[in-house]
RNA sequence: CGGAGUGUGGCGCAGCUUGGUAGCGCAUCUGGUUUGGGACCAGAGGGUCGCAGGUUCGAAUCCUGUCACUCCGACCA
């Protein structure tokens, strides 16, 4: 098919729109590609939708491929499903509600676990019909607290959700790996570099679950690579592994030292360094050599509070994502002041595992990071007010509740699997494959008949990619200083051709001859055949829009030529007109 | 939800301090010249200045409220 750029339905913009800050949505809003409709919600215009679209079928063509089948549900959705599970509720602000005339409550779906296990349900009862893939892309409502990026993170958006229903661990195992291998194809297709990593099932309940994530600086999600193995996790899915016992046999007795005025953990250690009989003789005292204990509230769903004491050493904070990642479904509240006047063995600021430790004066459990070594000595607060205690050594000298594995995580920290350094990237989450298990099917009754008769409970697994984000994902990953980049399979045509110079009767009939031959052959063309135009501006909406072939007939054809320009290679070679066609023919075709 | 900033034709901005009825560039339309890297000349259309209230003879401008957007943080399969 032909589209000409003097009918095609775009307005490209000079300059960058005021709104935009990341790159992927400043160029698919300035080479017209979508529209800022609401807030959260864009407009897919005929380029964009094109792209869209490839998108899409690569997605499409991939899951049916592996023998799942596309279905569709509504977006507007009854509320029974989702207060059965409990979603209804744990979703919070984050989900779209309205009424019906009758005030009956609807929600926009956010995700449609429910509604696939409940159709399922319906139509299902044997494990002779199991295991079954469905899957289907439809816009997805999420009242995000701050949408940004465009694309990239909206209240509306379009997103490939599949579901797999097995009997057993086994089933749900193989149906995992199909959609994985898929989801590998499909990014691969798609020209998306990815990272693979473990995450955490977070609300979506369940067990093992990994992230597609593709690494760029504007990414949302933090996750670290091994520089050695293929060990990769999203920091808050990080284990450190617990740290080997360390001989204490020769370290002195714990010795509580006056300690004023250190409110911080660097003038502790700047009061240690200082003092003569305190130094050490080989080294300086620095920040890891302390044990800091944070307090923090657990707000249990029961609407228990828990105070929940956590020692780390002195050079890493707490990272309240992991926390709240590994204390799931609890949420994490301040210890505030009046928390601390409600327990009297807390000195704040002096807090240390003499006090702590639910058989402790507090009486508040009391949890070690791991790399907390049994054997170990710290210099820690000495639960009263300007004395620390030194040489306090773990497991001789205290006792903590258990570990917990929260502290941040830093570039350089130990590989979990093969003890080499790790990074710490950012990244783009465009899918997320999960091991749900049983939990929506026992919610919602969904069980089948065994071969023995007996009602087994369906195990499930569920599978998202972005589509919308995996369009900006694109854009983002290829875009350079001129404009948008598509790789061929997703580009909103197979080849750009700009009439270029004065209007010209053998330049048009060129352009117009190769545009018949590449249609014939089945290739998708954009012409530019605006009149009136410099070239200069067709040259730059040309590269603005990011079609990866571009053909300029121009001044070339009175020698017989056009140029053939690579959008990516950045190469323009003059070629024979009869060449042309049958070159980009041949190069479309062998995608 | 906390902090900061911004709302003026389709897009980017000036005007606001010191109140007098809206301007520039891009885009669009007409005519002409131009045509290989975001052309030129002449003319034209398009905005009750986010919204509501107030002060004033008079408000884009001052005051109050409110809404929206952007950024940072919190939150977020």
């Amino acid at each position: 098919m032909v589209q000409r750029l003097s009918t095609l339905f775009v307005r490209t913009l000079r300059d960058n729109p005021a709104d935009a800050e990341v790159p992927s949505h400043r160029l698919l809003v300035r080479a017209g590609y979508i529209r800022r409709a609401a807030p959260g919600g864009y407009t897919w215009l005929p380029l964009g939708y094109r792209v869209f679209q490839n998108v899409a079928r690569v997605i499409r063509e991939e899951m049916d491929a592996i023998g799942a089948q596309e279905v569709n549900f509504p977006a507007m959705l009854p509320k029974e499903p989702y207060e059965v599970t409990g979603r209804w509720t744990d979703y919070g602000d984050n989900l779209f509600r309205l009424q019906d005339r009758r005030k009956v409550d609807f929600l926009l779906g956010p995700t449609h676990e429910e509604m696939f296990t409940l159709l399922v349900k319906d139509l299902y009862s044997s494990y002779k019909d199991l295991p079954v893939w469905l899957y289907q892309i439809q816009n997805k409502f999420r009242d995000e607290a701050r949408p940004r990026g465009g694309l990239l993170r909206g209240r509306e958006f379009s997103m490939k959700d599949s579901y797999s229903f097995d009997l057993d661990q086994e089933g749900l195992q193989r149906s995992y790996d199909a959609h994985r291998n898929a989801y590998i194809r499909i990014f691969e297709r798609l020209g998306l570099p990815f990272a693979i990593v473990s995450a955490m099932s977070g609300a979506m309940g369940g067990s093992a679950s990994e992230e597609f994530l593709f690494p760029c600086d504007i990414g949302e999600d933090t996750f670290v690579q091994c520089t050695a193995c293929n060990y990769s996790a999203n920091t808050e899915a990080v284990r450190v592994g617990v740290a080997d016992a360390i001989d204490a046999s020769s370290v002195p007795a714990a010795k509580v030292v006056d300690t004023p005025d250190t409110p911080t953990i660097q003038t502790l250690v700047d009061l240690f360094n200082a003092r003569e009989d305190l130094q050490l003789s080989s080294r300086q005292w620095t920040a890891a050599d302390t044990l800091k204990n944070v307090v923090v509230n657990l707000r249990h769903p029961d609407g228990r509070l828990e105070a929940l004491a956590i020692g780390v050493p002195g050079d890493r904070e707490v990272d309240l994502k992991r926390l709240e990642a590994q204390v799931s479904p609890a949420e994490v509240e301040a210890f505030d002041e009046t928390h601390f006047a409600a327990n009297t063995a807390l000195v704040k600021g002096y807090i240390g595992p003499g006090v702590l430790g639910t058989n402790n004066a507090s009486g508040i459990r009391y949890m070690l990071d791991p790399r907390v070594a049994m054997g170990s000595a710290w210099i820690t607060g000495a639960d009263s007010r300007g004395k620390h205690v030194m040489n306090l050594v773990n497991g001789r000298d205290f006792t903590a509740d258990g570990t917990l594995d929260v502290a941040e995580i830093r570039d350089d920290d130990t590989c979990p699997s093969c003890r080499s350094a790790l990074t710490i990237k950012r990244g783009i989450e465009i899918g997320h494959v999960f091991q749900l298990g049983p939990k929506y099917a026992e919610a919602l009754g969904l069980h089948v008949l065994d071969k023995n008769g007996k009602q087994q409970t369906v195990t499930m697994g569920s599978y998202g990619i972005g589509v919308s984000r995996a369009v900006a994902a694109i854009a983002e990953a290829m875009h350079d200083d001129n404009g948008l980049r598509w790789p061929l399979e997703v580009s909103p045509f197979d080849v750009h051709i700009v009439i270029a110079g004065k209007d010209d009767a053998t330049i048009t009939a060129a352009a117009e001859s190769l545009v018949s031959e590449l249609e014939s052959a089945g290739l998708k063309v954009l012409l530019d055949d605006r009149q009136g135009i410099s070239p200069g501006v067709k040259f730059k909406d040309a590269e603005l829009i990011g079609v990866p072939n571009i053909v300029v007939a121009g001044r070339g054809v009175a020698s017989g030529t056009l140029e053939v320009r690579d959008r990516f290679a950045g190469t323009a070679v003059e070629t024979p007109i009869s060449q042309v066609g049958p070159q980009l023919v041949a190069q479309v075709r062998g995608k």
